[in-house]
RNA sequence: GCCGGGUUAGCUCAGCUGGUAGAGCAACCGCCUUGUAAGCGGUAGGUCGUCGGUUCGAGUCCGACACCCGGCACCA
């Protein structure tokens, strides 16, 4: 006679089973919704297949649709499955690789046969559509274990060599398992699994976009041919999600950028951006912000070259571990014959500045500095040139041309963590007031190629880590995590992501702690001592770019600024030319209070003339009629359909204008 | 840099298997004096990304290059 399991479910009842029973047979015995329900058991916290045998007590929890983001994991990956068999059943010879779950969906990449080539996207309905069928045969998905040797030979025989190479190095002690779909499809998988591929909806994925990626995501292994795919439990939930990825498009910066005018680019100066005037009232109002808040903070501005001396980017190390990002320029004077090369190639090199850095360290150098003087806190505008790669350029978030607001803190030791907390409070008010008030900490560790010791950054990471804690801000509701491997190659770094209005996330801030750089470029001040000490160097910058934070600030409030930032922030708009005298008047007197106000007089309708303004964005219009003319007064009609307009005296909309046109901080 | 897809009027886009370009909006002109997201009529506007090739003939086919888009890699 067996011994009996027990197992407890999660309202605290122990049922007592046979080993070898499934999660199903159990899901089954308390009901046949449950049965019907369960997409797969979580035992002992793991989420296992439905009918993977359970042999000893456990604690079982039946994974449902309402256990939602382990059920979508589940659907997501059982998806890339069926994306990878659909694809062999229509293009026989196509390897398969490896096929995660995402954020959002899922994707498989796949090796094509060379003849056949990378696949496009004509051919994902076709691909859609055996999907469909795949799932509606409702293949039964079975688990088995696999000795390495049989992977391999399994794999072999059919071709198929990236699997075959990864079976082959597989951590020893792991448990191999493949799972058959039905009687003709299996792909080595870690699992779990759905029971059946009838389990997913054959309604609620869609395939939607087809790209290039590495072999284990090396640039110097193949490229595979990746499909993407977006998948969720039911079609209700795939509609919402388009509509999401809509919403998004509607928001992109390119977009509201070309139609409020605020910028463009072009190829001859790819890369780099064309500020107009409009984009450039965004630009100079969140600077000349920004700057009031580090001026109060401590800090002091100053202007650095752009172009300096190779040898100095010898000197701070820029050379060996940055200079194929760099842009060099000969020291030299172009030839201007006909006859004659451009250049010869005999001047000294030179290098447009990829940071401010080094630069601030020959400010610091300047004259001799005590232990009393610090910290000293040197911030700039600063702008640098970084040859990206290209494929990297992404509208005005990724740019070759940009300025960052850089700002380098030389301190003493001691200061480290007392400096670091001021920064984390001047950032959170800076983020609060440009309307972030959610965003993460994460703290970037040394990476592969990197300057100095290990003691050092044993040191660095060791002293932000401490900085942060004591500072309050290490706590889950930062969102605080470390990255091994992601920090600068002078120094770790602590990054602050920001929450966008629909949810995405942006790395913009960074603070870093760096022993090294100061020291290569022999920075010192004099100590309580007497001797000669290096200083430690912050590098930090809040905005992160110029560009890239007006970029943010586009997608984030769909092109809609607060006041204080809009370019244009108010337009006078007549309903009659009676009222246009009285319109100027209107215009004028919004000017003189400080206002960017502009009239709009042309023989238009006032429908035409409400829609246009909108769809610029204005925040506020005035509307002038008759009415408006003969009593002196104004119709404020803010930005959108459904906002509701007041009338009031020509003199309280300019006083109340003028209000809440200030910027955060002078409020 | 790598894979795939693009580039046609100021903007959004059409143009089948090659036969010398088309719509809507915008612009300009006129009418309408207008009350909260497009009033009506008319006119003008394009070396079809660049260069080269195939062809009697190329927006259309081929090649190179540039840039853009989606990913990959990169983001120090």
């Amino acid at each position: 006679m067996t011994e009996l399991i027990k197992i407890s479910l999660p309202d605290g009842s122990v049922r007592e089973v046979e080993p070898g029973t499934t999660p199903a047979d159990i899901a089954a015995a308390i009901g046949p919704g449950l049965a019907k329900a369960a997409l797969a058991a979580r035992v002992n916290g793991e989420v296992r297949d439905i009918g993977r045998p359970i042999d000893a007590d456990a604690e079982l929890a039946i994974v449902t649709a309402k256990d939602e983001a382990a059920a979508l994991e589940l659907v997501r990956h059982d998806y890339a499955h069926v994306l990878a068999e659909a694809v062999q059943n229509l293009f026989p010879g196509t390897q398969i690789t490896f096929g995660p779950a995402t954020d959002d969906g899922f994707y498989y990449d796949f090796a094509p046969t060379p003849d056949r080539g990378p696949f496009t996207e004509e051919d994902l309905p076709a691909i859609e559509e055996e999907m469909r069928r795949v799932i509606r045969a409702d293949k039964p998905l079975v688990r088995e274990v696999w000795t390495r040797e049989q992977l391999i030979e399994w794999f072999k025989a059919h071709g198929e060599s990236f699997k075959a190479e990864w079976a082959q190095e597989l951590p020893e002690h792991e448990e191999l398992t493949v799972y058959r779909s039905g009687e003709d499809w299996l792909d080595m998988c870690r699992g779990p699994h759905l029971a059946s591929t009838g389990k997913l909806d054959p309604n609620a994925f869609k395939l939607t976009r087809v790209s290039g990626a590495y072999w284990r995501a090396d640039p110097s292994k193949p490229m595979l041919s990746r499909i993407y795919g977006t998948g969720w439990l039911n079609r209700k939930q795939l509609d919402a999600y388009l509509v999401r990825l809509e919403e998004a498009a509607k928001r992109d910066h390119r977009k509201i950028g070309a139609e409020m005018d605020l910028f463009h680019l072009q190829a001859e100066a790819h890369g780099s951006v064309f500020w107009h005037p409009n984009g450039y009232i965004v630009w100079r109002q969140l600077e000349a912000y920004l700057r009031r808040r580090l001026d109060a903070a401590g800090y002091r501005e100053v202007k650095t070259p752009q172009l300096m001396d190779a040898r100095q980017w010898e000197q701070s190390g820029h050379w060996g571990k940055y200079r194929e990002n760099m842009f060099v320029v000969p020291d030299e004077i172009p030839g201007t014959e006909e006859d004659e090369p451009i250049l010869k190639g005999e001047g000294a090199l030179m290098a447009l500045k990829p940071m401010n850095c080094p630069a601030h360290v020959l400010i610091f150098r300047q004259g001799i500095k005590s232990y009393r003087d610090l910290p000293i806190r040197l911030a700039e505008y600063g702008c640098c040139h970084r040859n990206e790669p290209h494929g990297a350029l992404h509208g005005i978030l990724r740019v070759r041309q940009f300025t960052q607001d850089d700002a380098h803190i030389f301190c003493r030791e001691d200061q480290i963590v007392e400096e670091v907390r001021l920064f984390c409070d001047l950032l959170d008010t800076v983020y609060r007031d440009l309307g972030f008030p959610d965003y993460a900490i994460k703290l970037a560790l040394r990476p592969e190629l990197r300057f100095g010791t290990d003691e050092m950054w044993d040191k660095a990471e060791q002293d932000l880590r401490e900085a942060v804690r004591l500072a309050g801000r290490a706590g889950p509701e930062y969102g605080w995590e470390e990255l091994p491997g992601e920090g600068a190659f002078y120094s770790p770094k602590l990054e602050f992501h920001l929450t966008d209005a629909i949810g995405r996330t942006w790395q913009v801030g960074t603070i870093q702690l760096d022993y090294v750089m100061p020291a290569r470029l022999g920075a010192f001040y004099i100590g309580e001592d007497g001797e000669k000490h290096v200083p430690v160097m912050l590098h930090r910058a809040i905005l992160g770019s110029m560009e890239r934070m007006i970029g943010i600030l586009i997608e984030h409030h769909a092109g809609k600024f607060p006041l204080w930032l809009a370019p244009v922030q108010a337009v006078v708009a007549t309903i009659v030319s009676d009222a246009d005298e009285y319109a100027r008047e209107v215009t004028d007197a919004l000017a003189a209070a400080g206002l960017r106000v502009e009239a709009d007089l042309r023989n238009e309708k006032i429908n035409y003339k409400v829609r246009e303004h909108s769809l610029r964005k204005v925040p506020y219009l005035l509307v002038i009629g008759r009415r408006e003319a003969d009593e002196r007064t104004v119709a404020l009609r803010p930005l959108g359909a459904d906002a509701r307009q007041e009338v009031l005296p020509l003199e309280a909309a300019i006083a109340r204008l003028k209000t809440e046109a200030l910027a955060p901080d002078e409020r």
